[in-house]
DNA sequence: TAATCATGTTAACAGTGTCAACATAGGATG
DNA sequence: CATCCTATGTTGACACTGTTAACATGATTA
């Protein structure tokens, strides 16, 4: 049995990964990921100045996959840059949906970004990927206008997770197919893209 | 000195409110607001069976205050719908940006708003004041384009929160007068809600 | 008056983040 | 090779948390 662990570091991380999106970011704690990788309680701080700092880091690697996942969409080179745009918009929503935990931790205030440099350059370099291809989309845009653009479009892919996970339209009256905003979009979310994006 | 308080359950909510919005709701602590009301750490118990259930009623009431400006906003009749729309949207702005923190929980998942149902309806009722002056602002839309008007409005306010505090956007590549969207779109929010509204 | 019941208190439990003090091992330096 | 340094681990402790069980009080009601 040997006393240093050799890669600890990553391990936390990784299985703080594991355990923010499996059991929500609110109810994970630095011991039982210490436990689980086998190590004293306080073994992580010598890693981490704080939870919050393993946090953002999970965080961090968060908006890494998603501005991954949002490059590949718009790398599908034999697609229109308006359907690129559009596989964009569903990658980002999928991940929304799927990770959805890591999605709240990326989006929470537990995490003080401007305390995390490097967590808010990943935020900012996710971000630019949606500058890019809107860019591409509207040739000669002025950068004012490409701002309201940007904004426009990310806030509403992001507003459209919120709303698919139900958080404030469940069982609304708005009347859909099977009763709810999740009914209506999520069977054919490119569909309402199309008609939100007003491509 | 009186054994029983009187009025503990309403001093209790409405404490927690204060709390919530100077320290942050997951900086909240039931022990810390019980002693603010001059009682027992276990005291909120007989009126609120868990921590999350007090929160909820604090997040309750920030849907019920939101609902109350944004229909205050719709009830000036002297404007035109459009002006009462985009009055909506500042009051909207106005309230996540002054609110921040008590925003937050209401759209935090640290509540589980289906355990809820009072608060699942306030939020609820709060989006449908969304409703009803987007129908009244296009007049004979089908229910599904209502729906996407909907939520293309609300994602793009709520969205538009998330930006004017800069999460996301702190000191980006996007060039604007202040260096960051912060400083482009506080100092006209309405404009720039005309721009994106295509009003 | 007596009993009931809502509402308060005290004591305790298990769990948390964090820090100080100490232990170990492996690499750098003489 | 011997020695020291430093990175990385452990132990023990502190103050704090949400929550429960057992008990106390006092107002309402039979």
């Amino acid at each position: 049995m040997k006393y240093h662990h050799g890669n600890l570091k990553e391990e936390l991380i990784s299985s703080a990964c594991i355990v923010c999106e499996s059991d929500g970011y609110d109810r994970m704690s630095l011991r039982s990921i210490a436990k689980e990788a086998k190590v004293s309680q306080t073994a992580p701080y010598r890693h981490f100045k704080t939870k919050e700092s393993l946090l953002a880091e999970v965080s961090n690697r968060g908006y890494i996959e998603l501005k991954e996942i949002l490059h590949n969409a718009n790398a599908k080179k034999t697609l229109s840059t308006k359907d690129r745009f559009l596989e964009m918009g569903q990658a980002y929503i999928e991940f929304g949906l799927s990770k959805r935990n890591t999605y709240d931790l990326m989006h929470s205030s537990v995490i003080d970004k401007t305390q995390f440099p490097e967590l808010l350059n990943s935020a900012v370099g996710t971000f630019e990927e949606l500058v890019y291809v809107l860019a591409e989309l509207n040739p000669g845009i002025s950068a004012k206008d490409l701002d309201i653009k940007c904004i426009h479009h990310w806030a509403l892919v992001h507003g459209l997770v919120g709303l698919l996970r139900n958080e404030h339209l469940a069982s609304s009256e708005i009347d859909t197919p099977a009763g709810n905003a999740m009914g209506l979009v999520r069977s054919d979310i490119k569909n309402f893209l199309i008609s939100a994006f007003e491509l």
